[in-house]
DNA sequence: ATGCACCCTGTAGCAACTACGGGGTCAAGC
DNA sequence: GCTTGACCCCGTAGTTGCTACAGGGTGCAT
C-alpha cells in the first residue's frame, strides 16, 4: 500500500510516518517504479504498535527498546514488563502532581469578582508561592 | 543582585533567566560597569510570578497575558480569572486522560512471567489496540 | 492536454528550555 | 604580579516528537 493508505489505516499522519522511517523506527519500505513507498502488512502492524505505544505515552526510545525485544523472539520479555512498569509509575506520579496542581488552581480561580487588576486575587496568588499547600 | 543570586533566590536557572529576557518576559535589567546584569526586587518578584505560573503549567503566552494585566492595575481582572479557569479545565482533562491511560497500563503490566518475547503479553497488548477499553 | 490528487526530498518551525564554545571580570592567595 | 577559580557575557545549536512548508515529480480521468 502507498503511504496515504497506510496513514488512513493507522491514523498516523504522512509526515509522521516519514519521520519514523528517518529516525529508524520503521524499516525502509520497498519502492514502486515511481519511487513511491510501498508498504505491506508487517509495516502496518509495526506502525500500529508504535502509534498505540505513543498514545500510551511511551517515549520513542522506550518504543525502540520494545520493538527490539519483539524483533528478537528468543529474548526474555521481563525487560518489556520493566519498561511498562516504569512507565506506569511515571504516569501515576504525573497524576499525583496534576492533582496537587488542580487543588492549587481550584483555590486560585473563582476569587475574582471582576474588580481592578490591582486587587486581583488570582494574580496575587500566582506571585506568592508561599501560600501554596502542595509541594511543587 | 547578579544573575547567579537571582537564580538562587528564585530557583530559575541562569540560562532560563536570560531566555526569559530574550523573549521579553522579563525586562532588561541595569548593567554594572563590567556589563553584568544587575537585578532589583521588582525583577525578583516578577520572576517568582513567572516560575510559579510555569510550575502550575501556564504557558509562556498565558503568563505574558497575566503579566500584562498585573502591569496595568486599572484593568478588569476577570480576564485573569478566565485564563486560570481555562487552565484548570485543561488540567482536569489531562487528569482524566492519564487516569484512562493508567488503567490501560495496569491491564498491560504484570502479565509477564519472564517467558520468551515471542509470547510476551505486554508486547502483544501494545500491538493490539482493539483490546483497549479506554477511548484514546 | 490539463486538472487534480497524490507522492518525493530537504529544511525549518513549534515550546520551553538546556548546553556549549569562546571569551571577559574580579577577588583571593602565593 | 600572576595565577586560580568562580562567576559573568554572547550567540548558536541541541532537545522531543512531530508538523509545515517549498519546489518539484507521477498517475489517472476528462
Amino acid at each position: 500500500m502507498k503511504i496515504g493508505e497506510l496513514s488512513r489505516a493507522t491514523g498516523a499522519n504522512i509526515e509522521t510516518i516519514r519521520y519514523y522511517e528517518r529516525i529508524g523506527l520503521l524499516p525502509q519500505p520497498a519502492r514502486t517504479r515511481a519511487n513511491y513507498r510501498d508498504y505491506g502488512d508487517p509495516h502496518r502492524a509495526r506502525l500500529t504498535f508504535v502509534r498505540h505505544s505513543r498514545e500510551l505515552g511511551f517515549t520513542i526510545e522506550e518504543i525502540r527498546s520494545l520493538l527490539d525485544l519483539s524483533d528478537d523472539p528468543g529474548r526474555d520479555c521481563g525487560e518489556a514488563d520493566r519498561i511498562a512498569s516504569r512507565h506506569l509509575a511515571q504516569v501515576e506520579e504525573k497524576i499525583a502532581q496534576l492533582t496537587l496542581l488542580r487543588n492549587e488552581l481550584t483555590r486560585i480561580v473563582g476569587r475574582c469578582r471582576g474588580g481592578a487588576a490591582a486587587d486581583c486575587r488570582v494574580i496575587e496568588a500566582l506571585g506568592d508561592h508561599g501560600r501554596c499547600a502542595g509541594a511543587h
